[in-house]
DNA sequence: CGATTCTTTGAAAACAGTCAATCTGTGTGG
DNA sequence: CCACACAGATTGACTGTTTTCAAAGAATCG
């Protein structure tokens, strides 16, 4: 049930368990099923869980003032999800997150995280590698949007997130990476003409 | 010297602080200037200090590949300069930072911070708050860059950091809004128009 | 099989970037 | 005090990338 989570955090955080460690952390989680297009957070809700991706896959997203949606971040296997903006300040959080597939997650709410922070050194460490993570991630998207052309970003996106990319649809890769999936696709086939074997 | 900082980390943390905790902040810090062009933190090196704005004011910016220099943050008064992630890891920056006036900040080392943080639940707390803003914030700039046109991020800078709009020049904000300096000014210009009076 | 989801293509339009020239104001040194 | 340099702001014309809209084709699922 938990064997994926506690290899992920010894291994994240670089630390051998106690049996009561491994314990304190088993029971603090619990399993959560999420049917595919369900949602795990919803838009002006707090997001009272943090959940761990078993297996399955989601995406975040914010639905801008003209309608359309903008996919902050993609999640799979060994991710976490979750606001964690709206999950510290139990403030509603501006993110949907929706299930892509059908979804297993490992959740913990804020009181718990709180409690095993203090008991599990493993844990904390664990939520600090996965918060600056989150702030270099941040710090990747802004200078992509920056600096880069739509197809330099896609270049860019492609080579950080290999894994995303070979498991969502282009029309939500597109969204991620900021353009339109009409031009995702107009990139996609202008490469293949860089390479002379598929002409 | 310090009383600035002080009060900022009262306001803040929201706590009355004993004449121990003071003390113990004050003798954690000390006083640099820097000069208008100097650099507070050179791209390539690590950031070893943490500085809070007394007086003047810095940008924070990288250089592209293409040479461009891309404005990722604008420090005032009571603003905090100096690169979290490089700060916290100890890893080289990939940002410069650069007083745009004669400047004096008060600087901790990364050391002192870390038995400030132990010592002083004031301290601890204003440096909790000072990361939650540098996420919000970089929430709030990517959704701009996502979802706004170079005029409507015009006008969501201009409304979040009015402060900030009145004291660098326009290259300076465009490059910080993510557009060219030419079109700022034609979208100031654009501006008036709507404003009758100023027919 | 029908329905939904996803992808591709074309043509036109718009937005913002680039380049180049000019104008303004400020401050510094002779 | 003037002349000069320098940093900053503005404008016009042009260019090109990306978006938008519309339509249709391909793939997947129940």
């Amino acid at each position: 049930m938990f064997d994926v989570l506690l290899n992920y955090i010894e291994e994240y955080s670089g630390a051998v368990m106690s049996p009561m460690e491994v314990e304190l952390i088993r029971s603090s989680f619990r399993v959560k099923k999420i049917r595919k297009k369900q949602l795990f957070l919803r838009a002006g809700e707090v997001s009272r869980y943090c959940g761990f991706v078993v297996n399955g896959s989601l995406r975040t997203y914010t639905v801008c003032e003209k309608g359309a949606e903008h996919v902050v971040k993609l999640a799979i296997e060994n991710y976490w999800v979750g606001d964690l903006g709206s999950f510290s300040s139990q403030k509603p959080s501006v993110y949907n997150i929706e299930a892509r597939e059908n979804t297993e997650l490992n959740i913990i709410t804020r009181a718990e995280a709180d409690r095993l922070i203090l008991a599990s050194p493993a844990f904390a460490q664990t939520l600090r590698i996965m918060e600056e993570r989150n702030a270099i991630s941040a710090q990747f998207m802004l200078k992509a949007y920056n600096c880069l052309s739509a197809e330099e970003r896609y270049i860019a996106f492609e080579e950080r997130y290999p894994l995303l990319f070979r498991r969502f649809p282009s029309h939500i890769l597109a969204s991620f990476i900021g353009i339109q999936k009409e031009t995702l696709s107009r990139i996609r086939n202008s490469q293949c003409e860089n390479i002379p074997e598929l002409k």
